[in-house]
DNA sequence: CTGTTAGCGCATTCAA
DNA sequence: TTGAATGCGCTAACAG
């Protein structure tokens, strides 16, 4: 591989690095005559600066690491979209990175995000499994953090944070009050995802508020997939006899939706249907699906904002903003 | 920001930083005595190696840089995510970028790869509008490259491609000769996409051949979102009578089918619909939607294993992979 | 307005 | 087995 170096447009330009440093940096003065060659040799030798030199010496790599569970997922891809172009009105250039949920790799990547020294991270951690790290970050090495979805207690940075409690309440609340529902399966991830262990208490509630006794026959725990879904809302029909199910995310709902269609079970009229996440499946066609609406839902553009602020006015008095959550009626529960 | 340095790090065990240089690197023999008290040192001081650095040095970031047009598809994303993989094996690190099919972007992220010195690039380019910008990258920064979709006559490279000529002939063939059909609606992304031209011509071919004459009122360009494909698909159902709706994307084809759903449009009772990429939702639910089957479907991991072999082997002479279609048969055809 | 100098953090010579 | 010296490409300080 072989690359123009600075020195190399300055030979060609007839003037020292320094003079070229400044024109592409658009700093200090510069005389015509000197810019227009410096533009010339730019161009002849296709010169591209290096990120690499420029990080070194500016103790600044211009990067914001964007790290999410994953990218096959419309919700975190819309927060990626618009962290991304938030963050470039300020100049600064996104590094997209998917956990899969993966401990391992979550670590690696924060690693990576430090060794990268970027200049700031915007992360949903659904677990714990990286506080000590997340700490060092944003202890140690000052590095601007904002984590998304839920709080970490004992990592002290901003956060944009969901009710997942208090929204999964609501909807199962929705379904025993309204629609007289009494044995609603659940599809939940695993439990070390914190996510889930808030959702699952929210649903627990809702049953004691409303005198129904918890059958643990109706909740599921399981990776997150599509065949996950299918597999276990198959089950569910078969054996448990359930009068609605409540998927915990969109990947398990499409799961379900499929577990529906094969066994020719139609929501709402032979059972209810409701998902968490409020996404374009959700309308794509009727009956459309009950969910949760998030009240402001730019998350990116928050956590954007939370950085920048962090990294251009110093702030470290670590802010938390939380999304309301409120219910977003279909048809799958049993409504209209 | 505060980061710890090698010297640091070798100041803290008490040797010198070259050794720990060697350390981290399982480069030549060290002391099991100063092993221990440099991986001491590492964990007390938090150290990460600068990245910025290294690949100062190595004149190699250990970076390849993986461009799609879109996140929101999970074509793309599988693309990614085998990429990633099969690079991680072989130590690479992957940068994702999204062009959104915009030139601009995609040229801005191009230049960033450069900059960024990365040691390889896959790409999904649909257009012509950065093959200078290839060229360099190929021809003069000697950047191992590997474009992914349609060939870019002119740009001397690596690729992985479709047929996406013969595709779209044989899907529409199918419409007409099993089911008779005469007025099919085409929905396609603009012209100045590569993809869309001969996707368009296949549509056009295969009515020649079976002596159809081709109705350009029946034929919509424009942007890719589902607004549009589902604004056109209403269009077209109530102005143009069409007996088969033919997108040449999913993003299109989920408006289709909001339209269909919300004009209570039946397919493929009231209308045939077949879509040309294969897609998790178009198992979701019945009917099933016909599209093309990809027979090798493992874009990115031959992406990965061209440019593992251009890297590795230094092979410079270009290959080409061609990706074979096949119909992929479901209900909204027709078909049962 | 421009050039000279120094040093960012690291890996790679070469000596010892 | 280890240390010292060097330079990757760039920008910031300082001089001129």
């Amino acid at each position: 591989m072989a690359f123009t170096t600075l020195n190399e447009v300055a030979k060609e330009a007839g003037c020292s690095a320094n003079t070229v440093s400044r024109y592409i940096n658009k700093k200090g003065y510069i005389s015509m005559d000197a810019a227009e060659k410096i533009q010339k040799a730019i161009e002849k030798l296709n010169y591209y600066p290096s990120i690499n030199a420029r990080a070194m010496k500016k103790y600044s790599s211009n990067i914001i690491s964007v790290i999410i569970p994953s990218i096959k997922n419309d919700f975190y891809v819309e927060i990626i979209r618009e962290a991304e172009n938030k963050l470039k009105e300020y100049g600064y250039n996104v590094m997209i990175f998917e956990t899969r949920s993966d401990a391992d790799k979550e670590k690696y990547i924060l690693e990576l995000s430090i060794s990268h020294r970027v200049d700031g991270i915007i992360m949903s951690s659904i677990s714990n499994l990286s506080d000590k790290l997340l700490n060092t970050i944003t202890n140690i090495n000052r590095i601007p953090l904002v984590l998304m979805e839920i709080l970490h207690e004992g990592v002290d940075c901003d956060y944009i944070y969901m009710q997942n409690e208090y929204g999964a309440m609501i909807l199962t609340e929705h379904l025993i009050k309204i629609h007289d529902k009494k044995r609603i399966g659940l599809i939940l991830p695993l439990l070390e995802n914190n996510v889930s262990i808030q959702r699952f208490e929210g649903y627990k509630k809702a049953l004691e508020k409303n005198g129904i006794k918890y059958d643990d026959n109706l909740v599921v725990f399981c990776e997150i997939n599509k065949a996950n879904g299918y597999k276990h809302t198959v089950e569910l029909l078969k054996d448990k006899n359930p009068d609605a199910i409540f998927t915990s995310n969109t990947i398990f709902g499409t799961g379900a939706i499929k577990a529906f269609d094969e066994m020719k079970v139609k929501y709402p009229k032979d059972i209810s249907f409701v998902t968490f996440d409020e996404y374009d499946i959700n309308t794509l066609f009727h009956p459309y699906i009950t969910s949760l609406h998030r009240v402001d839902k730019k998350f990116g553009i928050l956590a954007a904002d939370l950085v920048i602020e962090q990294i251009l006015k110093k702030r470290n008095n670590p802010k938390k903003i939380e999304i309301d959550l409120s219910l977003n009626i279909g048809e799958s529960c049993g409504c209209k």
